[in-house]
DNA sequence: ATTTTACTTTTTAAAGC
DNA sequence: GCTTTAAAAAGTAAAAT
């Protein structure tokens, strides 16, 4: 039997940072090849890398969010490439801005299909939500670690909302557990 | 505090007034659709729950009216799809459904999800198939539920495509493209439920 | 009739309307 | 509330082939 942790697999991982110094978005995006930048639209200039694979939303006041990470080494690498590209512009950045993880998304297996029906009614109406008309998945809330699943009729599940990869952990245990006790896990 | 005494008053009004449009409202939907009086009164009742509840601060009368009818075909076991009730009002599905299950959480209404079989008895009505084919779409229904096939799936969508197979079954074929019409769901999701039905029945 | 593209749900920061 | 970004899950829809 495969471990439902050893199926745990980040998909995205979304972090803010700042550089500490404010930015005209105009000329960076002038200089900033790449860039994708619509004040109308969005008020953040849109820039993506390619090794590792992100999108960095930077905004006027120095902050930026790095989004599409596959992990939290990635994201710092990614938002170094960002801090480089903008010192290229002859933009101050702080030395080691502070990087915080504000959501992590992951995936998950547990391994056979689910009665969702039966679900909704074990865990309690009272603490899910599943409308198959609107969307496939039963969400399930967990106050410890306080993230949000979505469990699917195959067994697959997404964690999100979580800021460090322990809380996936610790959610498709208490998810397993909770389920196992329903006698809804066979 | 008295400002915002005047001020709760004033949104209590405000919403005593709008209940009387909202009934309306929910009058006009319902008769469109042919849903019971009794269902009605339920909707209504929700609505007034919501009102008192104060739900609908940040939300359009009309999605809450749209919402609460939603919410009562399901409570009393007739229910409409989000399709159907989003063509007779002027607020868009997506927004009925989130404001349901808004609504839903708020007032603890502990909604189970729709047994597709409660679809059966007026899309078979509406397509004119007899109590034969009924029978059929319900026990496939049945049979296929048992075996897992329901979960993450449209009530609709099962339920047409039980109604296509059936008809099928019991020579009174319906095309697909009829029972989609009546169903509100596309061609395409009735032929590959259908084609999960048939094959967990092991019907070929 | 099948395939591709796109949207549904959840999460999260950012600035501005 | 909305706007934008990324990502997974699986179902449905619209459009293209």
């Amino acid at each position: 039997m495969t471990d439902p942790k050893d199926t745990i697999n980040i998909e995205n991982v979304v972090a803010s940072t700042g550089i500490g110094q404010e930015l005209d978005l105009q000329s960076v995006a002038m200089d900033l090849e790449g860039a994708d930048y619509d004040p109308e639209q969005f008020p953040g200039l849109v820039y993506r890398t390619q090794n590792p694979k992100s999108a960095a939303l930077i905004f006027r006041s120095g902050k930026i969010v790095c989004t599409g990470a596959k992990s939290t080494d990635d994201v710092h690498e990614s938002l170094r490439i960002v801090f480089d590209k903008l010192r290229e512009l002859q933009i101050q950045v702080n030395e080691d801005p502070e990087i915080v993880v504000q959501n992590i998304v992951t995936s998950a297996d547990l391994g056979r299909n689910l009665n969702l029906n039966a679900i909704a009614i074990g865990l309690g109406l009272e603490n899910i939500e599943y409308e198959p008309e609107q969307f496939p998945g039963l969400v399930y809330r967990l106050d410890e670690p306080e993230v949000v699943a979505l469990l699917f009729g195959s067994g697959k599940l997404v964690i999100t909302g979580g800021k460090k990869p322990e809380d996936a952990e610790h959610a498709v245990d208490k998810i397993v557990s909770r389920l196992e006790d329903l006698g809804l896990l066979e | 505090r008295l400002r915002k005494w005047q001020e709760r008053i004033r949104t209590k009004d405000a919403g005593e007034r709008n209940l009387q449009f909202a009934l309306s409202e929910t009058d006009r939907m319902a008769s469109s659709l042919a849903i019971p009086r009794s269902v009605r009164e339920v909707a209504c009742v929700m609505y007034r729950r919501a009102l008192d509840e104060d739900l609908i601060r940040g939300r359009s009368i009309e999605g809450v009216a749209t919402s609460t009818l939603y919410a009562a075909c399901r409570m009393e076991g007739i229910p409409r799809s989000l399709e159907e009730v989003a063509a007779v009002s002027r607020v868009e599905r997506k927004e009925i459904g989130r404001t349901y299950r808004y609504v839903a959480q708020e007032l603890g209404l502990e909604m189970e999800p729709v047994n597709p079989k409660k679809y059966v008895p007026r899309f078979c009505s509406e397509l004119e198939l007899s109590e034969e084919v009924q029978a059929k779409a319900n026990e496939i229904i049945d049979t296929t539920t048992e075996k897992g096939l329901l979960s993450g799936k449209s009530p609709t969508g099962y339920a047409a495509a039980a109604i296509y197979a059936a008809s099928l079954l019991c020579n009174e074929k319906k095309t697909q493209r009829e029972v989609s019409d009546v169903a509100q769901v596309t061609e395409v999701t009735i032929r590959n439920r259908y084609q999960e039905q048939i094959e967990a029945m092991g019907i070929h």
